[in-house]
DNA sequence: CACCAGGCAAGTA
DNA sequence: TACTTGCATGGT
């Protein structure tokens, strides 16, 4: 069988076992922003905890957001953890947006997607994976976007080797895929879901995993 | 108590 | 280039 028709195998029995998973969780494209930077690494409850803090101040926009001084931002963000990094890769991106693009947040996510990914990673803080959040989620652009999840469960699934790194798993799913934003927005949902419910690093539930026997 | 969670950058050899 | 370490909260 041919990596186009697995992973498309691989894709029909999560949607026909969890359903489609609405994602992203914001109501905003900036909101996907600073949610992607304050994910990193952490529990995403956690997260929902250091984005209510920030809606309930009223600090949940880039006007507002910019004139927060980032010790203050750190206290905000707390929960998610690594709060004093985070809110210096926050005011990286705010800075970018407003010195780049004038503030202009439509037109930072408007540009075409090759430029906006190599914008992305130039700002400090802003890696491969949040980088390709930001252009599906925020953007909706057709970019895959690769995590501990995905590695795990294909790997464990023997359908990548585990030395596989990011760019490799990426390439492996945009070569054998549409470019459909749609399809790539549910794919990584359903990766994550599956990973957080069956594929988990401790105390895995392989026997009730959907994927068993693919 | 130990371990984990929707990474990334900086330091070391 | 290829490891290793720091960053930190809240849940299991």
């Amino acid at each position: 069988m041919g990596s186009g028709e697995l992973l498309q195998q691989v894709y029909d029995r999560l949607y026909a076992h969890f359903g489609p998973q609405h994602w992203w969780p914001a109501e905003t494209p900036f909101e996907v922003l600073v949610g992607a930077i304050l994910t990193q690494n952490a529990n995403w409850k956690n997260v929902e905890k250091a984005i209510a803090n920030l809606r309930d101040a009223g600090f949940l926009s880039l006007e507002r957001m910019a004139e927060l001084p980032v010790d203050l931002l750190a206290e905000y963000i707390r929960p998610s953890g690594y709060y004093n990094i985070k809110a210096g890769r926050l005011r990286n991106l705010l800075d970018h947006i407003r010195t780049v693009h004038g503030g202009d947040l439509d037109a930072f996510l408007g540009q075409p997607p090759e430029a906006l990914r190599e914008e992305l990673l130039s700002i400090r803080g802003i890696g491969p994976e949040t980088a390709d959040s930001m252009l599906l989620y925020a953007a909706a652009r057709p970019v895959f976007v690769v995590d501990a999840y995905t590695h795990r469960i294909l790997s464990r699934h023997e359908i990548i080797p585990e030395e596989y790194g990011y760019s490799e798993i990426q390439e492996l799913f945009t070569d054998n895929l549409p470019a459909d934003t749609a399809l790539f927005n549910e794919y990584h949902a359903l990766l994550v879901r599956t990973g957080k419910e069956y594929c988990r690093k401790s105390n895995p539930r392989c026997d009730l995993c959907p994927l068993q026997s693919i």
